[in-house]
DNA sequence: CTCCTTTTTGATAACGAATATCAATATAGT
DNA sequence: ACTATATTGATATTCGTTATCAAAAAGGAG
């Protein structure tokens, strides 16, 4: 059964790349994380193990983690996020316009009617991305 | 009947704020622009008409125009673009990964499974983005 | 292991979009 | 016309990200 790690080294060698120890660090504290990750979160947490890897490897890496299927790279408020992504389903989110909280959810008939307005106008939907920006039960108070 | 140039000015009204010759022609030059406009486009063409104008006031002037709700800024691919918003429904994005091409689109549906979704999570929605990514027509040849 | 080639690294410079600063200018109200 | 306040344009600054480059590391071949 294939892992992250794994698919991370393959596709390292389709593109004759390396897998270093300062890759499978990264990865791994990428992995140990949940949700929607800020690059400064696995730096600090990347420097805790080993404080000689510099940013510029962080950022490298984790273009290499989007580009391998593994991450998907966001940009909702103006700050980069990077959020797992394996084998995991469509799904959406819901943001908290006051304190950032972050929902997944999915909605299969908003999977439907997507399909449906792609064909309208011709287009071949490759991916989405729909985000609902509220406020949550926490901050109505 | 109330057009743009009156609900810019009521807003600015409102925060002791002026009506200036150079927030008009911004004004003005945006709303001749039709779709996603970026900030370089609105520049030269401000320029055009009047070469003293300031880089910096044109962002605070884009700012003033969303904040004012006549304009809705949009970060789609790393390049941030304004959306011309007036009394203008809800609608979505439907964005070509290979030629940028942009078309927007409606479904009262997925709007309603969208407030079902936020119901379930206790939110209270506030406003959504949905975009679409695929390969238009054209660019599938 | 040793040699050689290629990739990777970390430090740092460079970049670019957006914002802050500030003195000079324009505006609105008296 | 006068005064107080807002605005402007030029420019410096910020900050996230990327490019550069010499040194180090990794993978093969012998």
């Amino acid at each position: 059964m294939l892992d992250e790690h794994d698919i991370f080294k393959d596709y390292l060698k389709q593109y004759n790349l390396r897998y270093t120890p300062q890759r499978k660090l990264i990865l791994d504290v990428f992995l140990q994380q949940s949700g929607h990750v800020h690059i400064d979160d696995i730096h600090i947490r990347v420097r805790d193990q080993d404080p000689t890897i510099g940013i510029a490897t962080l950022y490298r890496t984790m273009k290499l983690l989007v580009e391998s299927g593994l991450a998907e790279m966001h940009t909702f408020n103006e700050k980069t996020t990077y959020e797992r992504l394996f084998q995991v389903r469509h799904h959406d989110h819901l943001i908290c316009i006051v304190c950032d909280k972050t929902v997944e959810f999915e909605h299969p008939l908003i999977e439907k009617y997507q399909l449906e307005a792609c064909e309208r106008y011709d287009f071949t939907l490759k991916s989405h991305r729909m985000t609902l920006f509220g406020i949550c039960k926490e901050c109505q108070k």
